[in-house]
DNA sequence: ATTATCTATAGATCTATAGATAATGC
DNA sequence: ATTATCTATAGATCTATAGATAATGC
């Protein structure tokens, strides 16, 4: 049953990447660790080889999938500078994004979960964001670095809150009025 | 043990209110129905005289909560009229309300976890978000309706995730910037 | 020999229900 | 007689752990 140093790591890092999945689909407590280990491939008595806590699975999920996002926005910031903040704003809200939280934000799909976690999620997710806001404020209009700095977590926060809105709707007329508005406000910043 | 027709009533609604509260603090899946009807002051079982599930509760306290919130709008639209807007966004954006999500906006603390719902709660939650635009639609700037209404959609958005993001900062300074931030941009507009 | 994973289970939850109880409202 | 609430519990979860197993890595 056992397998190589090597395969465990891979194990570990599926683990990971399942857990950054499926949290986002279905919440923190939308999944539990048998049936995450389960989808991971694993039994459900390895988990604990592996991590000290679910929680301390979800600060690495959080990061992980943050880290998926801001490779995003980075290829994103290099591809085409002048309308590189309009290509992540136009990207982030979509009807792809909003239907696909599992390969989505993570603020969004797991910020309130994460809010009322312990430190280690937390300030995981909260890295995250300082990441994110970091990559996006180059990109923005603006005097002086305090200016763009500002504007782009304006821009996130609306972000956000956009999809979270945009996803409450079943109906999908309604959910792209949402995302249309908040995006052609951002683009008319 | 029993009681009359009308302390029923009151025992009902105090059960919606006691979860629209503890739901937002904790999370749909942070409190059980044990403990909830413990926080009422009744007993586990007397619950499902009063709603079919627990789901059914949540829609019922979503819909609660923000009823709660337009009113609280509709003073500010009330008071006075030409900084209404910029009142309820002052309002929203503040260190109070994001230390006090049981009080505070239902869509940011449980827009996630309905967003994962079935209908009759995402229901009840998008229902009161177009409470709420229409709420704030006519104290926006805009040529006409549908740049007010988009203009609406945008402003809250921004807040929602404003407050979200602030929510993630157990730093009241690092909070406090993503909360200034967001509002001195919506002033900006 | 070490250790990654497995099986099995403890102990604590959780939602929902069944049946008893006792006060209301006819 | 009706019914709002209570006690008690069924049945299904959940996290975490203990001990067994078997392949790696010295």
């Amino acid at each position: 049953m056992k397998v190589s140093r090597e395969q465990a790591a891979l194990n570990r890092e599926r683990i990971v990447e399942t857990a950054a999945t499926l949290f986002r689909e279905r919440g923190y407590d939308g999944i539990g660790v048998a049936d995450l280990m389960k989808a991971a491939g694993l039994t459900h008595g390895g988990f604990y080889g592996h991590f000290g806590s679910k929680e301390d699975l979800l600060a690495e999920a959080c990061a992980k999938a943050l880290e998926h996002s801001a490779e995003r926005w980075r290829q994103r910031a290099a591809h085409a500078p002048e309308q590189a903040r309009g290509a992540i704003i136009d990207a982030y809200l979509t009807p792809r994004h909003c239907g696909n939280p599992g390969a989505g934000c993570a603020v969004t799909a797991l910020g309130a979960d994460v809010s009322r976690c312990g430190p280690a999620a937390r300030d995981a997710l909260a890295h995250g964001v300082r990441e994110q806001l970091a990559i996006l404020a180059p990109l923005e209009p603006g005097a002086d670095d305090a200016e763009k700095r500002r504007q782009a977590i304006a821009d996130y926060a609306a972000m956000v809150g956009g999809v979270l809105l945009a996803r409450l709707f079943a109906d999908e007329a309604q959910a792209n009025e949402i995302l249309d508005a908040v995006r052609s406000t951002l683009h008319a910043t």
